[in-house]
DNA sequence: GTGACTTTGTGCATGCGTTCACATGAACCT
DNA sequence: AGGTTCATGTGAACGCATGCACAAAGTCAC
């Protein structure tokens, strides 16, 4: 179900062109998926369409939006705020979707007051205070990977069930809260991965199969920082 | 196989600490994933641990490594230095995991020239230049959306196979292009979906599972911007 | 050297997501 | 009013990922 934005957003598209009704294939081109499998997703919403015809576009962005929980406006934390932290804060993108940064929180003293986005930031102490003014939220993590799991012990404390990590660590929370993780270096290298085997068939013709070969072990070179096997 | 950085970075605590062997208990734990799933995963690389033992750590790490394509360093160049791209510039995570910013491309004339992060920006007319000099690359985009599928031709064009899009938009690329989102609206839907049936829980004992109710459609006020259903 | 213990590597079953294909049903034209 | 056309909604098959449970294999102690 991690597909409905995607739709919600190529209904925005549609609704921006002035399109009334959409069809199964229109919407799937638009948003990148099989036809067959976005009716499907549709369905398990409910019948919100007429066949023959499609779906009525701002009549499916309602049910959708409603059926995320957008119909309010859910309060954001951003904790960290260094070089991404400020990136996010300066994000319009957000508001328009359904969310609002609330508060900008950071431990570091010399950095409590400067004013981000509009916003000041807080020292991070006030973190379960602003928890508790604002209800149901979601926290950000933009502080380096050696805070990030002190920082969610925090944010667990203070009530908040919903995380966004982006830091490169694996968080340890209770069960009823919700974490994801958003990793550039991990992008990164899947797009890596995938260029070197690319490159890798110009080399050698017969495919990158034999990658596997064990003793490539043996070809480490010793100073190459990870040491070869003994 | 999107789990295999997870996995190095894991590797990368252990290694840190001077920790010689790890067992696939151990390493799944950091990694947050079944020892079984790691150990099928890493099964498909080799035969890389020692039975009764476990994994050699700095051995292991230099075979995933090189599986990945790691072994290289692979220039990465930024389109769109704003907000985002001004932070993922200056972000030293990159380097430390085998990726080298190598070019800052910006359409806005007044942005060419700027230094950001020891770069001077280039103005965007430059890109098939800059790709021919670095071979293979990977382009990332930081473009507002309506700007993203243009960039994209003009990556391809310049032979860039390997895209990282951050502008919340579908890219059409020929299929031997590898693309990766990263969309944050996206992240904070899912978050505020499954955050919206954890507080409607309260509110309705008996589950959220009856909010397909289709008269809800009727009750869409007139002014919210969606309009009802005629 | 032998035995007991530890941990890997994997066969197998289960469940989920995806996709094809078609029947259902609505609208439109004559 | 009847037939035609069109697109939805869904049944069913396929393929893949996940996780259990166990045998193979190697180590360590004695
Ligand atoms: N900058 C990027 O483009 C980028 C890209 C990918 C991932 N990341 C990840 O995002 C995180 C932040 O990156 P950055 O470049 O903004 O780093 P940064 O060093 O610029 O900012 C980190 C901020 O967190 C604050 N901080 C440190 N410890 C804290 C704590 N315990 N509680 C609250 N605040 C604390 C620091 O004061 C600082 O302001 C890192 O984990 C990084 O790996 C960043
Ligand atoms: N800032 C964030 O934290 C954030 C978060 C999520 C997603 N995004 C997405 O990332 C993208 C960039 O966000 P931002 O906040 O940095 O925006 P921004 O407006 O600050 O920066 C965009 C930059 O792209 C340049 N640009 C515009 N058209 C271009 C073109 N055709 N070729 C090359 N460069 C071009 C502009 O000159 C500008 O410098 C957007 O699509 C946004 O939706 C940003």
């Amino acid at each position: 179900m991690a597909r409905l934005p995607v739709y919600l957003r190529a209904l925005g598209t549609f609704a921006d062109r002035n399109v009334a009704t959409v069809s199964s294939e229109e919407l799937a081109g638009a948003a990148g998926v099989n036809s067959a499998k976005l009716r499907k997703d549709l369905s398990y919403l409910g019948s919100y369409g007429t066949r023959g015809v499609g779906y009525e576009v701002a009549y499916l962005r309602y049910q959708i939006s409603r059926q995320i929980g957008l119909t309010q406006d859910w309060p954001v934390l951003i904790v960290g705020i260094g070089n991404l932290g400020q990136a996010l804060a300066n994000y319009g993108g957000f508001v328009s979707r359904g969310f609002r940064v609330v508060a900008l929180l950071d431990a570091d003293p010399a950095r409590a007051g400067e004013v981000v986005a509009g916003l000041a930031v807080r020292p991070f102490a006030d973190l379960s205070a602003v928890a508790a003014e604002h209800g149901p939220c979601i926290g950000v993590i933009a502080t380096p990977a050696s805070a990030a799991q002190q920082v969610a012990g925090a944010l667990v404390a203070a009530g908040v069930r919903s995380i966004l990590n982006f830091a490169p660590a694996v968080l340890a929370v209770p069960d009823s809260v919700d974490v994801r993780k958003v990793d550039l270096s991990i992008e990164l290298q899947i797009l890596a991965y995938h260029e070197q085997r690319k490159t890798a068939r110009f080399v050698a013709l017969d495919g990158p199969d034999d990658v596997r070969d064990p003793r490539f072990g043996a070809e480490v070179p010793a100073g190459a920082g990870f040491g070869g096997r003994p």
